[in-house]
Order: structure tokens, then sequence, then C-alpha cells
DNA sequence: AGATTTGTGCAAACCGATTTGCATGGTCGG
DNA sequence: CCGACCATGCAAATCGGTTTGCACAAATCT
């Protein structure tokens, strides 16, 4: 009997199946005696309910996944998935002990994979508008819950990055450094940390009565196609003397820009990102990023979809505050 | 009808259960027309076939698990899970490729929630001899593959991460950018990359006939316990004037001993690790370091898992050999 | 023509759990 | 003493697929 099922115990212990079921689930009582003896005898022949009938018959699979919908060309390079992994690495602690299990779906090409998974719901790291991985989960029934507001849609819960806070935290903290004249650099997508960001740069240099200089990049062209635009930027404004640039990647092709163009950073150019993964740490001069506690938020991610899986209509919960770590490239460390 | 099953597909395609599941798999012929009918139905009202039904009968769950066994004082701190990290971003997209889901059992301390889990298999990152989690897959029945070999056990297939070969390559550069006494420091752990280290840090040193210096640092202790032995042992040793440190975050505890011992990296002690993640990169000075390749590993023992859960029996593959990384640490770079 | 093979499809058993409805015996209050 | 109630446990239905054995017709072989 190479793995014992549960009519094998219920025979083994001369009860049947329903009781052995119930003593292991406690949905109905049973004889405290009765109970001890089948749990012991069933540490004794090693069994283990099979998931995949408890799935079956119940529905849930016990799996979540966790999805991004960075392209791959952000998402590679020398920081590889940093963001995304970071996250996963927390998530799947989280996950494990609320006994539920993470399985990880990093961008790739071939999608249709996905529906290979059975899985009770999905957290998603940073979706865009009209992302269609949203709509793929969401038209599957599957429950989704999204690390950054998914745009245009109020009926997905999610754990808020603060991108509008972070955003006016690091402009204050480069005109604090010095600067005056401060640029911006997105990304095409509609990703709400873009839109968050924009809005407060567009209020803030509102509210200073200066000009704004934004510049969109295709993700899709990842670091060299910041390094372009970048390069582009600073010819076109010579009188930009720091730029925040909250994609990592970019950040890259920035610093990039930069030193071929003979700006020193910080010295006439203050340089500022997000995401406080390797390739901000080991950028020369090592950038101004943003600790976004991706930990914290992960919990909380696992968490609200446990709580939306379970059917109560998960109310997005206050997620922590960035904080400000400040680097060399903003000249002030 | 929320979910249709392949009863309500059959029926709507006049034919019966069988005929449609035998469509979908390619088990036994269907007639061609029968058969486009089939798929077209099924597309038009979104049919998929259910997981979990599929593995209760199949006995396969489309799910593999990726293990460490790293204790957790190890895997976290600042690189926060590099190593596993790493492998398990590849490892996530080889396994989609093949139809398989990846889910990450991280290190942690509740390990009763791990048989929650339904797997074909299991992937070990460095299991060590008698490693818990060994038995824990074998005693279950699942096949188990590790990344690296598992000292004591010539049953379980292994990707080679060629530990002899890169401690060669390690000690030779150490001595060739100056160092006459190397130490070695590696951990209590049984290991295989430790033994095999080990051995070939004996054999170079008895080859030169000079003695050896070797400290084995508790695991559990992490970067503070190796930072103390370190300090011990450049008392003991005042004339070591390089060390290898495989374990990054024990390298990250000799270069903190180093600095408040005085002793200038590289100047008067040259470092050296393996792991070539962020801690490796962030120390000061930068360490010198090996790249592994661990992408391409990640992606053979996806195959070797996949070959032995299909019972081939799966012979342990060739893996590339690892490449040095020399940085300011070994005073080459 | 009769026997054999091939193509196509169906009904029913099966995978291993959960859950519902019912049966039994014993205790208790009135 | 009887009905109500509780504690305990069982048989059977169910979840949604896959697989086996068989049936029937048409084609091919002897």
């Amino acid at each position: 009997m190479s793995k014992p099922t549960i009519s094998d115990l219920a025979r083994l212990a001369g009860v049947s199946k329903t009781t052995v079921s119930h003593a292991f689930s406690g949905r109905r009582h049973v004889d405290p005696e009765t109970c001890r003896k089948i749990k012991e005898l069933a540490r004794e022949v090693g069994y283990r309910p099979n998931r995949s009938a408890q799935s079956l018959r119940t529905g849930r699979t016990g799996m979540i996944a966790l999805a991004s919908s960075m392209p791959f060309s952000i998402a590679a390079g020398p920081s590889r998935l940093g963001f995304f992994m970071e996250i996963a690495a927390t998530a799947a602690v989280a996950s494990l002990t609320r006994n539920q299990a993470l399985c990880l779906i990093p961008p790739m090409e071939a999608d249709g994979a996905l529906d290979a998974i059975a899985m009770d719901g999905a957290i998603l790291v940073e979706p865009y508008a009209n992302d269609p991985m949203v709509d793929r989960f969401f038209n599957s029934g599957i429950p989704v819950v999204s690390i950054g507001r998914v745009p245009g849609r109020d009926d997905i819960p999610f754990v808020d990055l603060h991108s509008y806070a972070t955003a006016l935290m690091v402009l204050n903290h480069l005109r604090d450094a010095g600067a005056s004249k401060v640029g911006l650099m997105t990304g095409t997508q509609r990703r709400n940390s873009y839109l968050e960001t924009e809005a407060a740069y567009s209020a803030s240099c509102e509210n200073l009565g200066i000009p704004q200089i934004l510049v969109r990049v295709d993700e899709a062209g990842g670091e060299d196609e910041a390094e372009q635009c970048c390069t582009a930027l600073l010819r076109d404004h010579p009188d930009l003397d720091a730029l925040y640039v909250p994609v990592d990647a970019f950040a890259s092709g920035a610093t990039k820009a930069a030193k071929s163009l003979h700006r020193n950073v910080p010295e006439t150019l203050r340089l500022a990102t997000r995401y406080d993964g390797s390739r901000a740490k080991l950028a020369d001069p090592p950038l101004t990023a943003v600790d976004l506690h991706l930990d914290a938020l992960a919990k909380l991610a696992v968490d609200l979809l446990i709580q939306t899986i379970d059917g109560q209509k998960g109310e997005s919960p206050n997620s922590p505050m960035p904080r400000l770590v400040p680097r060399q490239s903003s000249g002030t460390s």
C-alpha cells in the first residue's frame, strides 16, 4: 500500500470515512478518544489527505499565484526581476504560513501556460490600465488583488503604493538638494504609479509656477530606449538640473545618458529613482531611491487576497508610507 | 451555468464525455469534424478542464516546488534570498514553458505547511548531508533533484555546481594576485559545496606544501558569527594574507572583521566569495566572486526533474563551468 | 460469403476526498 | 414512561475529469 487513502485509514481504525474526515477537519464533533486513535494511526501509516481530491470536492486548491505584467525587457537585465522577486520572497512565506502555496507567473512570452494552473486567486504586481492579465483572471472568475491600484478598476482590491506621496517626497528632496528645474521620466503604459506620479509632478510644478518637462518612454525599449530619450531630453533642455525617473531600468539608462553627455551626477544633474533594488544601489553614483516596504506590502496583499477569496470583499488596507533613501545621485549623502 | 464542465460541453456538442476528453487529450482518435466542432464549442462557452479533477484521476498535478534548506539566518539579510530567488526566477519561466507551475518553498520555520502542497516533484537548492528536506520528499514518494549534489546520496539526480573546480579557480586566482597564505572559511553543515571546496583546498595546500587554515562557521549564526570567527582567525594567524569565503553572508562578516582589525582589503588581506549576488557587489570593497550561471543551472534542474518525474531516471546532466568575476577585494581589478 | 480489422463512440468504473441525510442508543425533563 | 434532544457514526451522493471494455458499422482480407 504505497499511499494510504482515507478508506485505508478508516478500515484500519474500524470507523467510516466520514468519521476520519471529520476527525481531521473538525467540522463535526467526534469522540475525543476515537479522534486520538485516528490521528495516531494516521501518523503511523503516514496518511496525508490527497490535495487534488480535496480541491475537487471543495473547490479550493490552496494555491495562489503572483503575476507580473511588466514586459520582459524591463524585468530582465541586471536586476533580473528584482521588484517582482523581492515581493515573491515575502509573499511565499506569508502564503505558506496561511496554508496556501505561492506559485510564480513571471513575465514571459507564452502565456497560454497560464490556465494550466489551478489557483484560488492571484496577486498582480503593478498592473496597468486595461491590463490583459486583469481581464484574464477576472473572466475566469479568479479573485484578483493588485499591488498598486489598477487604473479605472475600482472593483479590484489593492495595496496602495502611495505613488503621489512618493513623487512629492522625491521632488521636494531634489529641490531641497538645490535643484531648480526638475524633469520627470515615466513610461508609456498607463500604470497607476505613473498617473499618480505625473499628477503630483504637475501639481508641484504648478504650485511653484514652473514649467513641466515630462517624457514618457516605451517600456518595451528598456534601458537603451531610456538612454536615448534622456539624451534627447537633456539636449532639448540643457537647463534641467534634476530628473526623477521612477522606473529603475530607465534610471540606469538616464545615468548612462548623463555620463555620455558629460553631465556629472549629482553636480550638474541630480537623479532619483523609485525602486531601491540592486540597480539603484550599484549605479555609479548610487541612486537616491525610495524604500517601498515591499515585504510589508507583500504580506498585506496575501492577506487581502485571502480575504477576497473567502468572500469578505476585502477592504483595501492601509499600507505603510514609503521612505526616502538618499544617496550620492541627489547630492545629499 | 458559471463554469461549464465536460458534461455540459458533451451535451451541447451532442456527444459523450469520453469523446470530449479524447478530443482534447488526443489519446484516442476522434473524427476530425467532431473534434473541430467540440473545440469550437469549447472556446465559445469558455470551457477549461478542471485541473483538480484531472489531477485526481491522473495523479499529476502539474506543479513542481523549489525548496531551500538554507537556514533563515543566512537566507535573510541584505541579499534577501538572492541565491534562491535568482534560481526561482529562471526556474519559473522554464517550468511554465513546460506546462508546469513552480511554487516556492523558501526557508521558514513552520514547515508543516509543506505537505499542504500537492506537487509532482521538487528541486532542492544546495541540500546538505542528511537534509531533512530530502527525506521528507523522498519518504512521500515525491521525486527530487538537487542543485548541488546531496552528500552521501548517489540516488538523487543533481545539477553539479562544480565546487571543486570553483575552489581551485579561486585559490589560484588569489595566489596569482600575490597571496601566499590563504585561509578558508566554510560552514558547519555538510553541504556538498563545502566538502568539495575543502577537498580542493586541502589538495592545493598539500601540493604546495603549505599549512591549511580552515574554520567552519555555524550557519545559524549568520553574518555576525562569521565576523567573530574571522576576527579570532585573523588574530590567531596574523600572517594570513587571503581568505576564500564561499558563503556570501560569511564573506560580509569577514569584510567587517577585516575592517575593525584595520586590515585593508585587498592590500593586506585579499578576499573572495562564491555567489555573485548583491552582497558581493555592494561590499566595500566589492568582492571577487564567481558567476555560477544560475539561470542555466535552473533550466537544467527543471528539465532533469521533469525527466525524473516521467520515470526516465534522469541522468545528471553536464552543467556549465563557473567563471571568475574579479573585483577589488582580490586586488586585481 | 465469412472472418478480421479499423474507425468511431458510449456507458460505467474510478481517482480520494467532503458533505448531507439518516439511524442508533442514551440521557434528561416532565 | 414517553417524547425531545444530544452525541456519535454510517452509507451514499458528489466534485469533474480519465480510462477501460464493449458495441456497432464500414472496410479489408481470405
